[in-house]
DNA sequence: CGCGGGCTTGACTCACTTCAAGTTGTGTGG
DNA sequence: CCACACAACTTGAAGTGAGTCAAGCCCGCG
C-alpha cells in the first residue's frame, strides 16, 4: 500500500501533505512486466516516465556491432526516464531484469511539480544530479580501473543503494543479474567477471552462489575500489522553504 | 557585454525579460583564472556554482594511485557545478585548461530560480539531464569501444558542442587540450592517443597540428563511433507556459 | 532424465600499456 | 639571432590485462 517513491524521498526531506498528494498522483497507473521484457526501446517516442514499484530494471544501449552496455540499474522507488526528458525520442532502451511493477506517468506531470512545488522540484533536481555523480563514478571506474577494482566497485554500489530503503541489510544481498549483465555494466566480458569474482572469493573479499552475494570485507573492498557512498547523504540545506 | 549563458540558453527557448534579469544576476561577479589553475578541489565545500564567460575548463578526479580521469570539459556559456549541488562537498575537482573568466554564484541562487521561474527551472533541469545523456554516451564509449572509435567520438563531441554557439564553424576547430588530456577523458594513455590520431590521419579521417583539428570526413567518423549529436536539438515542448 | 542457461576453466590472442629514446616546436635569455 | 630548455608529441620494442574461443560442469526445470 505504501508508496516506495515517497519512502525513498522521505529519506532526504520532510514532505508536506501537498507534496505527498502530488507524488502519489505519479503512481496512479500500474503496469506489470515480466523478467526480460523490453519496456521501451531506443528511439521510441519518450512521452512517459516511470516510477518503480517493485522489481529490478535497467537502461542499456546496443552498439552497431551488437555489443551491449548497461547504463543504469533501477530499484523500487526510483524515478526512471529523467535522462530522457530532454529529448523527443528515448536515447536508451529499458528492460526488466525481474518480474516488476512500474507506474507510468506523462512528462507533462513534471510541469505541475515545477510550477506548484519548488521544494519538490529541488528534490527531483537533486536526485537527477545525484544520478549524474554516480554515472561519473562509473565513468571513472570504467575508464581507469582494473577489472578487479571495477567488480568491487559495482558490488558496493548495489549494496549502498539497497541500504537506502532497507536499513536492516547486513553484508548479504540478492543480486538478480547474471555475470553477463554485470560485465555489460562495468565494461568487461562475462568470462572475465567470472574469473575476477572467483579471485575475489579466494582472496577472502566475497562469497557468492547463484544470486546471493556476501561482502566479507567491505572496508577493504571500498579501499580497493576507492568507493564513496553517494546515496546515504545529500545536501538539502539550500532548498527553498516550501 | 553580451552574456554567453543567455546566448546558449536562447538556443533552446524564448526567454522573457524577467528570465534574462534573473539569469544575468548569476553573472554579476567575475573571476579570472590562469591556464592550468585549480579552481576548486575535490572535497572543498561546494557552496558555489559557476557560469563560464570565456575559456575552457574541466572537471576531473584522481584515483588513489595517481591516475586521472577527466569527467567533463566546459566551454563558454556552460553552467558548472550542477553535479555538486546534491552534496556538501565537491565530488570532483575543477581546473582551467586555458586562461578563462568565470562567474561564481551561490547554490542558494538556484532556489530563487526554482520558486520564481518554472520555465527556467525546466530549462536548467533539461540541461542537467542533457549532460547526463552525454555522460552516458561517454560511458558507453569508454566501456565498449576501441581506442580508434573513442578518439573519433571525442572529436565529434567537441565539435558539436562548439557548434551550439558558433554556427559558422566548419570542419576545423581549435582544441586547447594536449593528448594526455584527451586520453584522460576517454580512458586511454597519451601514447595510444598519439598512435591512434596518426592512424586516423593516415586513413584520411582527420588532419591535425598543434591545437588545430580538421575533420575531413565527418559522416564516416560519426558512423565509426556511432555518434549522435545531443546538443543541437532538445525537447522543450512539455515546459510549463511561464 | 535430458535439456539449456549460466558459470568455470584453460589455452591462445591482441589491443592497449609501459618504458624509453628520439624529434619537434616554441618561448626565453644571452 | 643563436642556443638552450622544456613540454608535447612520435615511434618502436616488449609486456600484460582482458578478450576470444571452446570444452566441460552444475543445477534447476520441464
Amino acid at each position: 500500500m505504501d508508496s516506495c517513491l515517497i519512502a525513498k524521498l522521505s529519506h532526504y526531506v520532510n514532505l508536506t501533505d501537498a507534496d505527498r498528494t502530488l507524488l502519489s498522483s505519479l503512481e496512479k497507473e500500474e503496469q506489470q512486466v515480466w523478467a526480460g521484457e523490453e519496456v521501451s526501446g531506443h528511439g521510441d517516442l519518450s512521452k512517459q516516465l516511470h516510477v518503480v514499484k517493485s522489481g529490478w530494471l535497467y537502461h542499456y544501449t546496443i552498439l552497431p556491432d551488437g555489443r551491449r552496455h548497461i547504463v543504469r540499474i533501477h530499484h523500487p522507488g526510483d524515478v526512471l526516464g529523467l535522462a530522457d526528458i530532454a529529448y523527443r525520442h528515448a536515447t536508451n532502451s529499458l528492460r526488466s531484469a525481474t518480474n516488476a511493477c512500474i507506474c507510468p506517468f506523462p512528462k507533462s506531470a513534471l510541469d505541475s511539480v515545477f510550477s506548484q512545488a519548488p521544494r519538490l522540484t529541488a528534490l527531483l533536481f537533486t536526485l537527477a544530479v545525484r544520478d549524474q555523480v554516480v554515472l561519473i563514478d562509473y565513468l571513472r571506474a570504467t575508464g581507469r580501473m582494473s577489472g578487479r577494482e571495477r567488480v568491487a566497485f559495482f558490488l558496493l554500489d548495489v549494496l549502498s543503494r539497497l541500504r537506502v530503503t532497507d536499513h536492516t541489510i547486513g553484508d548479504t544481498f540478492q543480486l538478480p543479474l547474471n555475470q553477463t549483465d554485470i560485465g555489460d555494466t562495468i565494461g568487461l566480458t562475462s568470462v572475465y567477471v567470472s574469473k575476477t569474482m572467483s579471485q575475489l572469493h579466494q582472496s577472502g573479499f566475497i562469497d557468492y552462489q547463484r544470486e546471493k552475494i556476501r561482502i566479507r570485507n567491505e572496508s577493504a573492498l571500498a579501499k580497493l575500489s576507492d568507493f564513496k557512498d553517494r546515496y546515504a547523504n545529500m545536501d538539502t540545506s539550500w532548498f527553498p522553504e516550501r
